[in-house]
DNA sequence: AATGTCCTGTGACGAAAGTCACAGTTCGAC
DNA sequence: GTCGAACTGTGACTTTCGTCACAGGACATT
């Protein structure tokens, strides 16, 4: 691991309680490293335990099933970290990572990190919201991947990447789009049946594309469909 | 809520760190009540944030979809503790709970769990790693929902429930065989598939049933079934 | 402008598994 | 023992969607 002068942890959301002296202190005690485009960071099962902050750029946690399909779990950016996992319970990684930018990142050995947690209080509370978060959000991707079809799945990812228009207020908008493959990776689905939504859905008017934009034209519908409204049988379970 | 009187924290595993006079406040500052079996403890989006602890008996951590499909995410038992992730981020809860016997259990205000952290760093730690522990439970479980079909979901459950023969090592069990439809709910698919892969796997002599017992013969060569063997493409992506 | 690479759109096909229906079985309560 | 409720086993049918194949478009590089 080539060792590159530190950086600053400046922006980390996460240390932001701490004082200038303070994060001077860490950058020098961690470790940096550049990644270009499409670097792999850190290997599923590897066992580096290090938490990882970006001072720039962007990561996907993501994984590979047997069969090479990418399972998507989530995208940090410059402020975020990641790895904690690791960390906290010393167990292998769970994800890989890959970068998807120029990225700059600090890593930091999980004693310094327990460090800066046990000397921080309301930082070790941040950490542990963001685990709830995660939880949550896993839990609901879970729900989504149980009770819905692949159309649907494909209908809330694009629900979830829409942000309000800051040009036309009231109306929603995903830009830039990603690929249909990341969709797809992340609706775990193919991206031939987010190809076929996409087409049905601007042929049914409730979204129009323009360039790298997309405009949700008729969220409350699209919201509506997202929902299983086939008919089902309840069944409950002891 | 109707209070009934206090019962005793000493079993509960995250408290193990206190000694006799804290357990003895914290029980009576919590409140405590008696379930049944089969009854309804905590409603999903409910505004409840209080933190239970499993005295006696045992619950499910289940959600249900909108056709009534039953999603079961874990099972505690006496000693554990649920509910702490709206008390930790102040969200609504994620996940309904329905006890699976007669259970007694003690709800903390989130007020007073967080007293317990601040004041016992090394249980706030524990919390921490419990989280971090379910993370890592749902990662793989959405990764095996994405990659493995129905019937393989179905290997996994029966690994995932087997243990090792107390009578004769080297063998596995699952004791006491959940019902079909538990399976189910845990492998995201329907009774008539269980019962169809659990057929199929006797008939193939990989399993054995007796009354409640279902014994797990080649292990081995479940496993490799659990996998994804099938070809696909890889398609990596960004 | 030509070329190569990556992305998108769509048709045809088949395998997987959900749904429905119903018979058989187990087990506990009385 | 017998009754009923809950659980299990299995066949037939149908839908969904992943797979394969290929054409066409977008865009950058030379």
């Amino acid at each position: 691991m080539q060792q590159i002068s530190p950086g600053t942890l400046q922006g980390i959301n996460l240390l932001a309680p701490l004082n200038e002296a303070e994060l001077r202190n860490l950058e020098g005690r961690c470790t940096w490293r550049r990644f270009k485009s499409g670097e792999q960071v850190l290997d599923r099962n590897s066992d580096s335990r290090d938490v990882f902050f970006v001072a720039e750029g962007r990561c996907q946690i993501v994984n590979f099933s047997l069969s090479g399909r990418e399972i998507a779990y989530a995208s940090v950016t410059a402020g975020d970290y990641f790895g904690e996992l690791a960390a906290i319970d010393g167990e292998p990684r769970s994800a890989s990572v890959v970068s998807a930018d120029k990225t700059l990142l600090a890593a930091m050995t999980p004693e310094l990190f327990t460090e800066v947690l046990t000397g921080h209080p309301e930082i070790a509370l941040t950490v542990m919201r963001g685990l709830a978060r995660i939880v949550r959000i896993c839990d609901d991707r879970i729900m989504d991947l149980s009770t819905l079809g692949a159309v649907q799945r494909v209908y809330v990812e694009l629900l979830r990447l829409s942000k309000p228009d800051p040009v036309t207020p009231g109306s929603w908008l995903i830009y830039p789009m990603p690929t249909q493959n990341q969709i797809a990776s992340h609706a775990s689905t193919t991206r031939e049946t987010v190809a076929r939504v996409i087409s049905q859905l601007a042929q049914d008017g409730l979204i129009t594309r323009k360039g790298k934009s997309l405009y949700i034209r008729e969220r409350e519908r699209l919201e509506s469909l997202a929902e299983r409204l086939s008919p089902g049988n309840p069944q409950a379970v002891g």
